[in-house]
DNA sequence: CGGGTACTTGACAATGGTCAAGTGTGGTGG
DNA sequence: CCACCACACTTGACCATTGTCAAGTACCCG
């Protein structure tokens, strides 16, 4: 981890956290943080460590995952660019309850508790953005719980592949953002699992894949499995 | 359900995510809820409800949960008195994503969208409040998450006898606040498995069951299971 | 070209769910 | 006060899904 003085107003001022921020509480804001780079799976905070700060992603990604006790990731979040990650613990004065890692080279703002709580008490609007982001995040969470709980694991990759297709545009030819290993981590499965699966999928001719492009040949099909109506055979 | 207008001021006051709001302001909000009663089993919203409102437990428990395409049901979470529950949906205008229906009678009270959202504008205790609430309740769904994806059922069992033990204060001695049915289903497991699990454990003298009541006999086997250190055999 | 990482594949084990048939048990009404 | 019904829970036999362990292959980066 290499740690940086900066001037990164201009930066900050893209953030959604910070929108409708004055500049000027942005400008004293931005002379207590710090700038940090992260290598490639990298760790930014493990579980247990105090939070006295959290963090805002600028360039790459991180993902926060837990460790099972024989060693199994469950990855909780993947944020990429503008997102913050660490302030809930933070806030409640708690240690980091999960892991946080670069998933690759990535350029992470750091943001003391101190001044944080400083400007939220003097501004409403940070307050209310922070409110809407994690309102947003417990909605993914319940979401997260419905499918680990609910459904099984080639739902969860259809409906991870329509995910894709959606924030892509793309109708049929996407490209996995992350590694499988990765993705099996991010469905709570395990690697040669999600191997089987896409293997089954393929001689079902739902879909084409070719390292880490997809093709989704039966559209119709994926969606059935997404929405639990169908099951893989 | 049943629907009363009312002057339910002296119990807005007890309840934590109004604590430091004016009594004026409390005063106002008061004559335009509505107080609700639901029996035992009676559902409060649906999923895909549109949430124009949100609620507050007075008295009683309210669950609130997924079902399955097949109809198992995962509980997310259960509500006392004090909680507020469905207002995130509500902030983010959307749809309620999940169910909620009341475990026993239960008095809630129904607050309209448009009053509350002039409340938050006015105020900066109450946003700040609910950043407190929606903390707590994101660290919930972490641990509820690396549950369902990290821990085999005996562990989730275990954790939650300690739990209860805990939040009442007894050291062996517990009553389950839950029928078992409704156990299984916050622990994302059914009654048949969760049955034969507390067979074993009673089998390995870890526990005594008699209807709701267990007893802890072996504290520190039951802590080596919820730490995921050991398993059940 | 070499080496490590990511991924795949196979044989196997086990956790937990399904289905079906009991066995209570508490509450209600006769 | 007792009988009965509904409902919660239990138990057994079975099976599906998924994880484990162990090799092997492909692929990318230096």
């Amino acid at each position: 981890m290499k740690e940086y003085r900066h001037d990164a107003l201009k930066r900050m001022k893209t953030i959604p956290l910070f929108k409708g921020l004055p500049e000027t509480q942005l400008h004293d804001l931005s002379r207590i943080t710090v700038l940090r780079t992260f290598g490639r799976g990298e760790t930014i905070f493990a579980e247990g460590d105090g939070a006295d700060g959290f963090y805002i992603v600028l360039t790459g990604r991180v993902k926060i995952f837990k460790l099972s006790s024989e060693g199994k990731e469950q990855i909780l979040h993947i944020f990429t660019s503008g997102e913050p990650f660490g302030e809930v613990p933070m806030f409640l004065g708690e240690r980091f309850p999960a892991y946080a890692a670069a998933l690759e080279e990535s350029l992470v703002l750091y943001i003391p508790k101190t001044a944080f709580i400083n400007l939220i008490h003097k501004d409403p609007s940070l307050a209310m953005n922070m409110l809407a982001l994690l309102s947003i995040r417990l909605k993914h969470f319940t979401r997260l719980v419905e499918d680990l709980s609910l459904k099984e694991v080639p739902q969860r990759l259809a409906a991870y592949l329509l995910y894709l297709t959606k924030i892509k545009n793309k109708t049929e030819d996407i490209e996995l953002d992350i590694s499988k290993g990765q993705l099996a981590s991010l469905l709570g499965t395990i690697p040669e699992t999600l191997s089987r699966i896409l293997n089954k999928m393929v001689a079902q001719k739902l879909i084409e894949v070719r390292g880490r492009k997809i093709r989704i040949v039966h559209t119709e099909a994926i969606e059935l499995l997404a929405s639990g109506i169908k099951t893989l055979t």
